[in-house]
Formats: structure tokens, C-alpha cells, sequence
DNA sequence: GTTGATTCCGAAAGCGCTTTCGATCTAGCG
DNA sequence: CGCTAGATCGAAAGCGCTTTCGGAATCAAC
């Protein structure tokens, strides 16, 4: 099969292998009638740019690319789906094309960052689930290369993100719990060289003053984001001698493995302790019972995400680009008033 | 910044460019010493070779696609995710890249397909959930790109695919619950459009037949795979004078909603109404009851396919690879004896 | 000291496209 | 009718890399 190029095209139509490019391309120094009769033979020959000839003749690379958190299983979490979904159907309009890029270990996180930088593959990256202080993103910087971060770094000032305000959200989660009644209410978070890990926990916190509970480090437990960690640390809590009434998950995994584990004593969620978690998993309507949750209002972020990062591909200053959600609540039936003694 | 090309290097160096490409590149021609001299240079100005000129002059795109499943939200299903996540890590392993296409709609599938094969811009593809019969899989065929595909249509003969015997696990499902004693066992199974839905469809029949057990097309609905269509065949088939002892799903999803309608209805599943999915999904754990379903064996299905397509890139055989995997039972709390009346 | 075989490297072509520049041709105008 | 400004296109350079080919240098052997 002869495969067809912009040359065979040329000596097909008898013009010059340039004004073939120019024609297909529009430029507007080429008469209406050849262009046309340029785009007809080409449809018939069923042409196709070779998409790496072009990469290097224009040096933009129609790509981005999205790079997986490292280290970890995260692709099978939901929030990773969705963002490659909205990404994809995004970046498909355009025509240009998503990059699924995994770190094979975290230290050669950064280079693949070089690489991909450097290569000239990509046009933008796209990161999700920040360190607080995240390597990623300063070699994203010092190469230059436009990126948006999904979720924050400790220093967010100067790059683009796009997050949902956790800190809040746990904040206002606590004082829910509170006002049902709830004076011990325990956090199950995630770890906290995760900045997300962090700012849950610090909003559990601030949410404990401004409801004036005190905090008690025995129902604060820092663990893995699986649904055996959330059983492990609830079992634990609630063999307390004075256990918890309320348990707010980092989560909603976590609070999966929550639920089971207060079955497991006997207890039922829900009513005799409460669970809240934070996700929004649509799973979370088939659990026993039904989690309750705090949810992103509507999750269009990866078609979001994608137009910033297009905007700023295009020019855009990245500070414009910073935007915080809010987390609404999600009520099922994980969560009640607390049950008097 | 200036950046570092071949040209930058060969000057830096003193020597031509062909040998520092040849030397990077590990030739044989060139002397231990300038080759290791060349490496160190390389490394010192941080040298990547720019991947779309290295593509244009090896005609090797190094770069596979992961086509997704047109017109539905199926990047969030599961399976994908393993499949992304599989196939990400294999090829960061050997230096290539992942793509992830998705057709804007039915329609310009093909157009997706064929711009994919000719624009020289992935040198393998893999497909997942193809129909009985597949536009994308004779496109492929006719573009002569190596690919796999997940599933497989009706005519598997003259391709490489990977999939799980749904027939046989459908037929052997039946056959574990007619084993407990069930003699009226409903199916909802998906769109028989999809071959995988055909197939298991033809399992549940088959395994009906074996058992000796009258196919009652009441109790047989083709759904969406959705918890929702899941829940509504249920409900109605319970609403039914004669209504099922057990439910067989063709997915997991549909058998969370089966699980619901259940419950609705004030019946308890496991106990007065068996359910068994199909899928394994690990959230079934959490659901209410924990979910009975057939699983395929262990998971590794992304890196056995990317093997797979990188053997048939590199000149295999593409009738050498063709994987049937078995499902099994991974037996939780929804399946149970069938209830004396 | 010549020959022949090796080893090592430089030169150059080529991958398929884009884009600039200038040549040609036509039309418009005095 | 001559001249200029547009309109249209051809020619060629260049993107950054790979790879072939042949030449120079080295070495062994006669």
C-alpha cells in the first residue's frame, strides 16, 4: 500500500508539494478553486498528515499529557476516571492527543518530567494529587512547560490549579456532625505529605473550635486510603474505652471499610455511629447502609481543567487560572443524631 | 534556554552529529572512549532527544493507543481503569506512551480509527467490548495496525484478542445456582449488541439446558449496564405472579441495583432472593449484602495485553495471540439455598 | 614498505511536513 | 500600451533526528 504523503499528492495534482500544505491548510494565498480541487484529491487518496512530520515542523506537539500519581494504584480510583474521561472528549475536540504517563517509581518521577518536557511531546500536563511540597511541580516550572495541578501544593500562589476546598469541606462536615448532637467525632485522614491529606485534617480541626469540641488524638488516625485501613482504625476507635459517636472519613474508601467495621462490632452505621465520608463515589448509594458524603457539586473537572490549560497553552497567564469548588453534601443514610446513652 | 539538540551537542563535542546520535544510540562503530565521552556530555547538558524528529526518521511511532469504547461513560468502569493502568506500566517500561483516544461519537469512529493508522502516530491500538460485529476491528484489519482487542467479536478467528470465557462463566453460574436448589433463575444481561452480552446470554441459556431448567422469557431482560436498568428489571420481575429465586447479572453494576430493588421490595437478597454478578468488582465487598460474582482469575490483563500487542508489533503472529481467561466464584454473602415455600 | 583488513568517524541524504521568499502572471489604471 | 499591485504558486530551506556510505587512520602481516 503506497502509503500516501503530501509528495505523492503534489505529483498527483501536478502542483508543488508546498502550496498541497498551504491548501489543506487554508492559507489564504491559495485560490479557492486549487484548494478545492487540493482537499477532493486528498479525501480520494484518503490523505492523513503524518502527525510527527508536522510535530516537528511546527515544534507544537497537539498533545498533552496527563501524568498518573506515582507509586500508587490511583488510576482505578474514580476521580482519575473521571478526569481522563472529560480530558479526553476535551482534548478529542481539538484534535489533539492525551498522554497517560506513569512514573515506573518515584524516583524517576523527575525524569519523566525532563523527558516529557524536554522531548517536545507535549504541549501541557496535567498532575493530580499533590505533595505538599511536590517536585513535580517545581521541575514543571523550571522547564517551562504549561501545567495545571489538580488539587494544591502548599505554595499555590504561582502556578494554575483547579481543587475542591477540602478545608471547608471538612470544616463544615464537622459541624454537621455537631449540630445532630455529635461531641466526639473522630477523623480517619490520609496521609499528610499529601496536601489534600493536610487541609482535610486541618478543617476537621478548625471545624472542632468552632464547635468547641476538643480534640482528642486517640479518635485522630492518620492511614492509608483503602477500605482495610478505614476498617483497621475504626475497629480501633471503637474498642475505645470512650468511643466515638461520629467518624468523619478522609474517603469515602475509607469510610467503606468504616462501615464494615462498625457491623462488625455489632453497631449499626448510621444510627448508633455515624459516618461521613468525602468523594462523592456514586458506589456509596449500595453500601450498608447508603454512605453519606461530601461530593464536588457537578464534576465536569476534567473538561475544566482542560480549557485551562488550553488557555493557557494559547498564552494564558496561569495565575488566572486558579479555581476552588465547593463540596456539597451528599445525605444518605450513614449519618444520623447521636443516640443518647 | 537554549535548547540542547544534537547539532548543540555534536558542536560542544567537537564531532559530527551522526555520531553523536550513533553513539546515544549504543553503535557498535563507535569507540568505547567517545562513546562514553559523548553519554557524559549528554547527560551534563541534559540531553532528550526530541521524539517527534527521532519518530519521523525511524517511521517507529513507539506510542500505542488505548481506543476508547465509543459513546459511553466507560472510562469510569473498572475495567478500563485496570486496563490503563496495566498497559501504562508496561510501556513506561520499555519508553513508550499511552495514548488515550476517544471517538467525539459513533460516527467518526472510523474516522478516528483510520486517522490513527495513517497519521503514524501509535504503532499499536487495543479496543475493548467490541460489538458482535466491529467497524473498528475490520478498520484495523484494513490498516494493517497491530492491535488486540479485549473482548472479542463474533468472528475471532483472524485476530489477536484477550478475553474471559463469559460463556462458560455464565453457564457455570447457572449451574452453581441451580446446585443450591434454584430452579427459577432470572438473567438480566447487557445489550446484546455488545458480543460480550451475546455470549453470556448464551452461557445463562445453555446452562439453563444442562440443569435441565425451562427458559422462561419473563425472567430474562436485556438492560443497560447500570445499577438503575439493573434495579428496574428487577423490581419488575419480582412484581411478576411467578417471580424468580435467583437473579444472574451481566454485570456487577446491574446486580448493586438487583441488591436494591431487592431490599425495596422488603425481601432480603441472599436470603429470599439469590443474586449473583458478574465482574468482581472489588467495591461488591461493601454492598448489602457483600455481592457473590465471577471474577476473572487475577487481573494482570493490562500487561498481558501490552505483551501481547508488543510481541505482534515486533513481527508476532497475531493468530499466536489469542488469551481465553477463566472466570471464577468469588463466593460473599448474596447467593444463597434457594427458600422452601 | 606495501597490502588488506579493521576500526572509527564525518558527510550527507532523507523522514514528511511547514513556511518563507521570491517569481510569475493577471488585472487594474493612467 | 506600459507599469504597478495583487493574486497565486513554485522552490527551497529547515525542523532534529537516524542511517548509510565511504574515507581516513590504525594495525597486523607479508
Amino acid at each position: 500500500m503506497q502509503r500516501v504523503s503530501l509528495k505523492f499528492l503534489a505529483k498527483e495534482l501536478g502542483i508543488a508539494e508546498g502550496t498541497v500544505s498551504r491548501a489543506l491548510n487554508d492559507y489564504p494565498d491559495i485560490s479557492k478553486a486549487t484548494r478545492e480541487r487540493v482537499k477532493e484529491v486528498a479525501k480520494k487518496f484518503n490523505y492523513k498528515a503524518n502527525q510527527n512530520a508536522r510535530r516537528l515542523a511546527t515544534g507544537v506537539a497537539e498533545a498533552v499529557a496527563y501524568l498518573m500519581p506515582p507509586n500508587t494504584h490511583a488510576i482505578s480510583e474514580p476521580f482519575v476516571s473521571q478526569l481522563l474521561e472529560g480530558l479526553g472528549s476535551s482534548l478529542a475536540k481539538r484534535g489533539w492527543d492525551l498522554l497517560v504517563v506513569q512514573a515506573s517509581s518515584p524516583e524517576t518521577e523527575a525524569e519523566t518530567v525532563e523527558k516529557l518536557s524536554s522531548s517536545g511531546r507535549v504541549s501541557g500536563v496535567v498532575i493530580s494529587r499533590p505533595y505538599k511540597e511536590d517536585r513535580r511541580i517545581e521541575l514543571l516550572k523550571k522547564y517551562n512547560v504549561p501545567f495545571i495541578v489538580h488539587g494544591r501544593s502548599v505554595n499555590s500562589e504561582d502556578y494554575a490549579w483547579y481543587d475542591v476546598d477540602g478545608e471547608k469541606a471538612f470544616h463544615d462536615g464537622v459541624g454537621i456532625l455537631a449540630e445532630l448532637g455529635h461531641q466526639r467525632i473522630a477523623f480517619i485522614g490520609a496521609p499528610t505529605d499529601y496536601n489534600f491529606g493536610q487541609m482535610r485534617l486541618d478543617g476537621y480541626q478548625r471545624g472542632l473550635a468552632t464547635n468547641n469540641l476538643i480534640v482528642d488524638e486517640a479518635i485522630i488516625k492518620i492511614v492509608d486510603m483503602s477500605d482495610a485501613a478505614g476498617a483497621m482504625a475504626t475497629a480501633k476507635m471503637l474498642a475505645l474505652p470512650h468511643p466515638p459517636t461520629a467518624i468523619f472519613c478522609a474517603t469515602d474508601t475509607q469510610a467503606f471499610g468504616a462501615l464494615a467495621a462498625i457491623r462488625e462490632r455489632g453497631l449499626t452505621p448510621g444510627i448508633e455511629v455515624s459516618v461521613l465520608g468525602y468523594d462523592g463515589l456514586d458506589f456509596g448509594k449500595h453500601t450498608n447502609p447508603p454512605l453519606t458524603t461530601m461530593a464536588q457539586q457537578q464534576s465536569r473537572s476534567g473538561e475544566e481543567i482542560c480549557d485551562m490549560l488550553l488557555a493557557i497553552i494559547d498564552g494564558g497567564n496561569p495565575l488566572d487560572y486558579q479555581e476552588l469548588r465547593r463540596a456539597i453534601l451528599v445525605r444518605r443514610m450513614s449519618v444520623g443524631p447521636v443516640r443518647p446513652q
